[in-house]
DNA sequence: TGTACATCAGTGAACGCGCGTTCACTGATGTAC
DNA sequence: TGTACATCAGTGAACGCGCGTTCACTGATGTAC
């Protein structure tokens, strides 16, 4: 991911930069040496201190430019994909009125964002590598604020598809237990989009196959059964 | 885990077993230092040539010994968790012969692997910290090693479920992706399960729902939705 | 508008330390005949 | 059964090097009055 567009002092800009190229190329953060860093950013390795008390500093701020970038661009696109089935005037119906009309937005919406997303993962592939290696890095602070991250994708997942209506009504909970599951499975899977690029549309099927078989097996199991079988 | 049964030399032995110690608890594999690795085995910095070219062959040795002690016995829980169900003699019969009896069975095989799994993880934490950290870490040689582990723990998964009848006759390749998105989860919910004591039950309890989910709603995508029905 | 001062990002030299790796050595165990 | 030799697991000293961190410094930008 290129941070160039941020107001960031230029040090720190290019330390962070260095830091994301290094950690893919070659080791996670914590095996880094600040001399190393400093080298691949062109920089006196004292100007490291100017901008950082310690390497989980750095990583948090990697992290939060990160999430700041792709979290709304999601949710976006999750609207708009839901839109071009069902137009923003129209009013919004709820799975059992009309099953039809919501399992195609689901499945379109399902292609779209999966489609988007690794789309996203391939323009930056370092900041991915850096976020699944660190979610289970040696770094108890950056585990942390990883999983937060995590946590907060889930939610933002669990309440697009009950705003946009897409699957059958489910509890708050079980709703947020797949989307959970779902963007941990997106971010692994994200690794192998990046490294095998020949394997790429495979991928992609394989998730959103994944998507639709875990929200369906939901609705089945807490039983909605009988309204997903009229859809089908 | 506790290497101390196998055969291997008892210097062999202190260094992997300081490694899983040390990367448990402080750093990953690749930020570990030779002389700290020795220290904490008790041993001279040079007793690691002895045994291994480099941290790479270090892992590999411990990734294959891990293998060796998980794998059978999870295999074997499976058996044992469907014949407390259908007893061994018990003519096997496919799902659309007996839909109930073969739901009941799945229902107990999931169960009872998913806790078996869960203790194993609890009685070897460090094994499996070591494995979700370099599946994902900086040494490409481990990743692969690991990557494998996970296909072969898929494999091994879609054959008892074909053979044991846990799930309606699916595509033997429909059946493959879905083990390997549960093998995936299992791993990762491990991590969970390690740090977080005091939500052990829910972990178990969420781990069921998302295998049961996954296979329903394959069933489901693949047309098995009215013989899964007739079941519920 | 000018002046004085503070803050900020970055430099360069220097320190002592732990590191990986090498070498030559030891004593115990295994093997050939 | 004894002897000679090879292999194996482990030791201890020594090397040169890159490391993190410190200090005192610089020049540019921001701010108070």
């Amino acid at each position: 991911m290129s941070l160039s567009k941020s107001v960031l002092a230029q040090g720190k800009r290019l330390l962070m930069e260095a830091a994301l190229k290094l950690n893919a190329s070659t080791r996670s953060l914590n095996a880094l040496s600040l001399r190393e860093l400093a080298r691949e950013a062109g920089l006196n390795p004292n100007t490291f201190y100017r901008h950082f008390k310690d390497f989980d500093e750095l990583g948090m701020a990697i992290i939060e430019e990160m999430t700041k970038q792709i979290r709304q661009p999601l949710r976006d696109l999750r609207r708009r994909a839901a839109e071009s089935v069902a137009p923003a005037g129209t009013q919004l119906e709820s799975w059992e009125d009309n099953p039809r009309l919501n399992l195609a937005k689901a499945t379109q919406v399902n292609q779209a964002t999966v489609k988007l997303f690794f789309d996203y993962v391939a323009a930056n592939p370092n900041a991915f590598i850096l976020g699944i290696r660190e979610l289970h890095g040696a770094s108890p602070v950056l585990r942390k604020a990883l999983r937060q991250v995590m946590e907060d994708f889930a939610q933002d997942m669990a309440d697009d598809i009950e705003e946009l209506r897409l699957m059958p009504a489910l509890e708050r909970s079980h709703l947020y237990d797949i989307s959970e599951t779902i963007s941990r499975e997106m971010f692994q899977l994200s690794m192998d989009y990046i490294e095998q690029p020949e394997r790429r549309e495979q991928i992609c099927l394989k998730a959103e196959k994944m998507i639709t078989a875990l929200i369906m097996g939901s609705a089945v199991l807490h039983g909605h059964g009988p309204t997903l079988m009229q859809a089908l």
